[in-house]
DNA sequence: TGAAAAATGTGGGGCACTCCACAAAAAATT
DNA sequence: AATTTTTTGTGGAGTGCCCCACATTTTTCA
């Protein structure tokens, strides 16, 4: 059932029933398993095996008896190395989160560290002003109450459960703010970059339009490029980090005035 | 065991437990039962009873074997009525989401009602562009890669995570689509209103920007009045319910051309 | 078209969870 | 201290779910 550059057969039955899967569990935090096998028609057992697949990608997480939607920032793929990269990425939130002062008006990027820090940030209910362009982490500080919180506008995009484009950029222009906390894919002496498309243009909105420019970034991203050049070293003022920068690197990021902050 | 501003003694055995409870649904998706009865050193009973009365405050989403965080955002309660509620709201979701021609633009409202609505919407897969203030309509109908969606700016409401403010009603009107589907609190033969303060503008202004109205309203809401007016009966074109309006209600549809119909 | 591979269904044993009613223990009230 | 109220535990019947192995169907590939 390989079906390698062959003719595209209307063949979905399996694909088809996981993503209903998926779009249930963007609406309920729970699905049953015998409820799904009767909606879908099939055994218990097929859906079971449907579940099992599903986790494995991370993409859900497996209950007795049903399965939920895994956390927001769960990304998929979550073997040892991701997990291991959760535990730093918490880590580096909880330390942003501590760098923002009562009043504050900041600009969030979408991203899993970042994400991070949102969570951290409503848990400390710090009072503040946030705009953002990622839904996840409007709805994690919404939630706190304690922070007010503006979404951009702009197209949806799916993968990153944000909104780019140019309405995104248009927006945050007409904004400024205290300081911005910015995720990226890589970071090497030649400045930030990033792979995911579209998202550099509305990094460099959110840099341009603060008075203080905080990367989070994990170790694993040190030193690597990416696919599209955010910024140069210079426009940051702190790298938030989970192991102090090394190397060239380390002599660049002194030279253009970065301030190295690891997160313990 | 009443303790009416009496002396506050540290007695705290089932509000600790229970606090346990909602600080792990924080970490984990999904908590079990047997495990937190382990934890705590009490019967699988008690931590039933516990997950009881959180579900019943809705703090908790109950399921077999254990319980899930509740979905982020609105989560008002569901007892008897809004269960029954929810059949009604499928049925007229997926006629809603039937009304839509390939390739058409569309704004879409928040509420439980529209929600349902993109769901089938995304289920069916009908390529088209879609605007809305609600978070979860975003994030359902994205999914779905067939459509492509523009989310509206404007600052987060948590309690029934969509957008509202002056920001959201200027980019609405700087736009302008086929249909719109729009959910509100009441109808009566005066008019349509809402109760949830700051939507009444958003839904008048998705309306002005359409050329076609499209009203979704499940059998309780017809006949009540809610606290803002959003517009009067001559602004809808069609009135999309699980019952047939009667009446006062249905003689001034009929004098007004509102199309009537019916979802089964 | 026939063989291999993948996906799905079936049946049964076992375990985990639910539900209920009542008993026991702890806390609050008098 | 005795009584009422609240909270928690216990036991047993019933049910849903899990897991395994194997049969059956569907799909893919030669």
């Amino acid at each position: 059932m390989k079906n390698i550059g062959g003719t595209p057969r209307p063949r979905l039955r399996k694909k088809a029933r996981r993503e209903q899967i998926l779009l249930e569990l963007k609406l309920h935090p729970h699905v049953r398993v015998s409820e799904l096998a009767e909606r879908f028609g099939v055994s218990t057992e097929t859906v079971r095996r449907d579940f099992e697949a599903l986790s494995a990608d991370g993409l859900l997480f497996r209950a007795h008896g049903g399965g939920s939607a895994p956390m927001r920032g769960h990304y998929p793929g979550l073997d040892e190395r991701s997990r291991q990269g959760m535990e730093e990425r918490e880590r580096i939130g909880r330390h942003a989160a501590g760098l923002v002062q009562p009043g504050d008006t900041l600009m969030i990027d979408a991203g899993s560290t970042t994400l991070q820090m949102a969570r951290f940030l409503a848990y400390a209910g710090t009072p503040c002003t946030v705009l953002t362009n990622s839904l996840p982490v409007a709805m994690t500080l919404g939630q706190g109450e304690t922070a007010e919180v503006i979404l951009c506008p702009g197209e949806y995009l799916a993968s990153e459960s944000a909104v780019i484009g140019p309405e995104t950029v248009a927006f945050i222009e007409s904004h400024m703010v205290d300081q911005c906390f910015i995720g990226a894919t890589a970071i090497d002496p030649r400045g930030v970059s990033e792979t995911a498309r579209g998202f550099a243009s509305v990094k460099r909105a959110m840099i341009r339009r603060s008075r203080r420019t905080n990367l989070l970034i994990i170790r694993d991203k040190m030193g690597g490029t990416g696919f599209a050049r955010v910024c140069g070293l210079d426009d940051i003022s702190a790298l938030i980090t989970g192991a102090a920068p090394e190397g060239k690197l380390a002599r660049a990021l002194d030279r253009s005035g970065v301030e190295a902050m690891v997160a313990t």
